[in-house]
DNA sequence: GTCTATAAGATGATAGAC
DNA sequence: GTCTATCATCTTATAGAC
């Protein structure tokens, strides 16, 4: 197979970046657990940052494939949100996507600093899309502003991990999006008799 | 001054651990900036990580003393709250305290993480003490969990950041704390005639 | 395509002069 | 207390054999 070193590079620094960081993971670290030597990582890749300009792409793919798993499951839009919300995830790790805003190096460098802008910005456009639904079937209150309370609601995610990662407890994460949860359930338009009447 | 040095190279680590992280940090930059020679920083601080940590500690004490300055503060608990939230803040640089928590050499040392965590737990301690301040008052609902909320609330700031620096751009900062103003603002208590009668 | 050898530079730390 | 060597190690990358 002409890219089996090349997938398991990629799958390595994945893992590595989101253990570690961009500047904390080096190249000779990669080759170690991916199990393959340095030219094979020269040969397929253009140095550190080109692999893992590869590595975010995948890996903001994978949030967004993994956030979807909630947002277009079944229930209304506060149920798909609260699933969102209340889904397992590596916490005491961190987002794999949103800790390399931390990196210097990463943020200096456009080609990598990309793939963790397009996902974030995905997943904040997904939520906001999800909110827009809610308020026109009549679930949330006409008060809400979408854009902005979906970018509250990934803020939480994100900050959640950073409070756990601090404590190295997941406590205030799931404190966090409990939470949220509960905010969010106050937002839920009052019933309204009209609406049956009209469908 | 005998720690005339030793003052600087505090300010340079602070300075750099907020711009570059830990890993990112080395002594040289450290010196550099604080125009002193290696030798002086080996003599007041055990290496790097022990000038870290001193720095880390001042930082944390910084934070603390930031946010007390809105929650100390005259007006309401809401306002309070409010007014710490849109305070103004470095926010395309992240936050000094809670970005170290994505550093893996921070997280894997007891004396690097210890500021860290101490600084974010009595930040969610003093927003939970406010809200409870502010139940006891009659100002919010009496339904809502304060130390659950309290890590809501430092999330969305700590998220906030996260998100601001992929995007190179202060508004999901904006929108996030803004959105969560009005979520707080959901959750204040109805006016109460028989707490008039009372006071 | 993959490997090993090698290199130029940075990193964190020590030694010892002043 | 502060400085300037100096050091062993690690980092990213290239060269060239296979």
């Amino acid at each position: 197979m002409t890219s089996e070193s090349r997938s398991r590079l990629i799958t390595a620094t994945r893992e590595l970046l989101a253990e570690r960081g961009y500047t904390g993971t080096s190249p000779q670290l990669i080759q170690e657990r991916a199990g393959v030597g340095q030219g094979s990582m020269y040969h397929h890749f253009a140095g550190k940052p080109g692999l893992a300009a590869a590595a975010l792409a995948e890996s903001g793919d994978a949030l967004l494939a993994a956030a979807a798993g909630s947002f277009d499951g079944p229930g209304s839009v506060f149920d798909r949100v609260a699933h969102y919300l209340r889904r397992e995830r590596p916490v005491l790790h961190g987002c794999p996507v949103g800790r390399m805003t931390e990196d210097p190096e990463v943020m200096a460098s456009d080609a990598l600093r990309a793939p963790v802008e397009l996902a974030l910005q995905r997943l904040q456009a997904r939520i906001s899309e999800l909110l827009v639904e809610g308020q026109r079937s009549g679930e949330f209150s006409a008060r809400i502003a979408p854009a902005r309370l979906a970018a509250t609601i990934a803020a939480t995610v994100q900050g959640g991990y950073v409070l756990s990662k601090a404590s190295r407890d997941v406590q205030p994460f799931t404190d966090a999006v409990e939470g949220m949860i509960e905010l969010l359930q106050s937002q839920l338009a009052p019933a309204d008799p009209t609406l049956s009447e009209r469908a």
